[in-house]
DNA sequence: AAATTAATCTTGACACTGTAAAGATATAAT
DNA sequence: ATTATATCTTTACAGTGTCAAGATTAATTT
């Protein structure tokens, strides 16, 4: 049984994931696509029948990655109350918390152009990065209980952003003395700093 | 005059300056040693007289990197009174514009273990990413005139930093739809950020 | 000044990488 | 059953990092 059968059957798939096994294994400098093939047990240009190339093989990469990161934050705040400003704590604490646990993932996500941004409330906002999308529509649900304008909405979407993307770039260094206390001084910084 | 000499004269530093010539042109994807080697007119294998390995390279063109920003940001506060919360707004800023105006630079720089950072105001911060050391002691003697505890002012270090930090990953992502008004804005989310 | 040592550079080689072309094999469609 | 399509293998090539051996020059010693 378990005859290796000339076809894999779900090689995409299996790529991908050896690929993020790869990538936590050896970190993204050691990365190669025909380590990744040998991992699938498949030759080495077979991967060139799902994938262009490569790179196209890493952004698949990403966006499996980013949907987790997506699901995580999703969970965060699954029951809050999504007019109140406690939940955008909720929301930047777990942002900061999924690249504390998973560190090799924040230099993988936001190493390439497949950001995109747009802090408008329309259409526009469609092909956003998800996390940031999730980030957006809570600002605006909050603060305009709160009266704030459509201006202000976003420079503190700008503004709280920066904090967690900042703390998180921060916390997944290595060598930062930080350690261990991160929890709850990252509670203490996202609290004062979203309270005004 | 100007025949091919044997030995190069100056290789060690010519490398290190072809290297980031060639990050600014092609980008550290398609950097290669072999590369810088032939910009500098020499062989492939010539480097290895000056540098253990490539990594050993980008380590130097990282730190040639670090030294013009820090420069940058000694220069942003030179004449300042340096026991103003202005001071801090404005080395901020000038974190933030370094990467606004040289986008290669921030992914290069952060992108490996090279960051040591540590807190605390004693020989222990000597080894520290000068830049970060930079913004440490400034908020030390703003923030010690103003009466706040050491553990408050570490506090205020790492929020400051991760703020402009994180400004500074946003703003060098591409995609970003929050282009030219982003001198302006910085400058308000800063300051909002320190007054308090 | 001559001889020796050390530093610097070249040549040639190796294993590994991404990727393309051509062909093999299995699956799906007719 | 035949054809077409998707998937995988084999082979090949140019580019890469790195090493060992040797060539050339500069520095040091005598």
């Amino acid at each position: 049984m378990n005859e290796k059968k000339y076809h894999h059957g779900n090689l995409k798939q299996c790529l991908i994931e050896a690929g993020i096994e790869l990538l936590n294994g050896e970190g993204e400098t050691h990365f190669s696509l025909r380590k990744v093939a040998a991992i699938c047990a498949v030759s080495n240009a077979a991967p060139y029948s799902h994938f262009k190339n490569k790179e196209e093989l890493l952004e698949a990469m990403k966006n499996y990655v980013t949907e987790q990161f997506t699901e995580q934050l999703n969970n965060a705040i699954k029951g809050e109350n999504m007019e109140q400003p406690n939940t955008i704590i909720k929301m930047g604490k777990s942002y900061i918390m999924f690249f504390i646990n998973h560190p090799q993932y924040f230099q993988f996500l936001f190493s390439q152009p497949c950001i995109r941004v747009n802090l408008n409330m329309n259409d526009e906002g469609k092909g956003n990065f998800p996390p940031f999308e999730l980030l957006k529509e809570l600002h605006f649900r909050v603060l305009k209980k709160y009266g704030f304008s459509d201006e202000k909405i976003k420079d503190a979407i700008i503004s709280s952003w920066a904090t967690v993307h900042g703390l998180a770039a921060i916390a997944t260094m290595e060598g930062v003395i930080y350690d261990g206390i991160w929890e709850n001084k990252i509670e203490d910084i996202i609290s004062n700093k979203e309270e005004n």
